[in-house]
DNA sequence: TGCTTTTTTGAACATTATTTTCAACAAAGT
DNA sequence: ACTTTGTTGAAAATAATGTTCAAAAAAGCA
């Protein structure tokens, strides 16, 4: 599994893009913190590094990470798109505390299976998906 | 399986709302309607019928008919919020076809069972889920 | 290295979807 | 009718994101 710089090197090299210390910052950033944060997290991080850099220039920069194959989008369902590494771990899809929100990763292989299979039973080729459940964690339950 | 103008008119009785002719107006049309519908889409054809109605009231509307239990959302990953009714039919995902838009309703009750699983086997109660299928239907397939 | 071309950047402005404010209005209760 | 309370439409406000544009920085070349 190549690494995510390089990775991106490649991809500014193959669209004759340009490598920029605002795009290396950002990519740094990104892979270093936490996971799913949106485009307004990562910047509020970004400038404690760089505070010149510019909100347009992170908009930009996540979607050309998205382009790259670094950066994954995921939608929680609020308004706001956010971002998790894509190359390093796996697929995966998400299990969130209607409550407090928390968040975790799951898989379950029998369910990407029947997925591919249901999509071939209607003739559609999968190209992908999104598995969101909603639920409430061990914590929040005693809680109420 | 009562009639959602009946679910609707308890629904306001509960709440102390009242029934109005707008109110009345957009939940025909949105019952009457193509399923997946935009508050604007909605908006367009409710203002054919009455085009006095103004556009904040079809998105107070719809937000009450979500609460209401009548319409349910739907967020295929762009940024806009669809609305689809939800008493009538059952639950079910959706399957997508990313060149033409073209989405059809599907539903694998195994799927249903092991997000279950999935869910308890991490100690959440379930509440919901979103799944949404990304793929080429046949007619895109041969297009290309 | 200096010069040229092309891409990038930040700031401000534009857009899109949705919400809120508020004064005029209409429904329900008395 | 009179009062209370919820509703409406228009316009302004928000929130997330996209775009424009002149200035700055890279890459290519001399
Ligand atoms: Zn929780
Ligand atoms: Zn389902
Ligand atoms: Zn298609
Ligand atoms: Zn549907």
């Amino acid at each position: 599994m190549k690494d995510p710089k390089s990775v991106f090197s490649e991809y500014i090299e193959r669209n004759n893009l340009k490598m920029t210390p605002q795009r290396h910052l950002i990519l740094d950033v990104f892979l270093k913190t936490e996971e799913h944060m949106a485009s307004e997290e990562l910047y509020d991080v970004v400038r404690e590094h760089d505070p010149a850099v510019g909100q347009a220039t992170v908009y930009r920069t996540l979607k050309l990470l998205s382009d790259a194959g670094i950066a994954r989008e995921v939608h929680f369902g609020d308004g706001v798109t956010r971002y998790e590494p894509s190359q390093s771990d796996q697929h995966h899809d998400h299990l969130i505390c209607e409550s407090c929100g928390t968040n975790i990763e799951v898989l379950d292989e029998r369910i990407e299976k029947l997925q591919e299979e249901l999509a071939t039973k209607h003739d559609y080729v999968l190209t992908g998906h999104s598995m969101y459940l909603y639920g409430l964690c061990p914590k929040c339950r005693k809680g109420s």
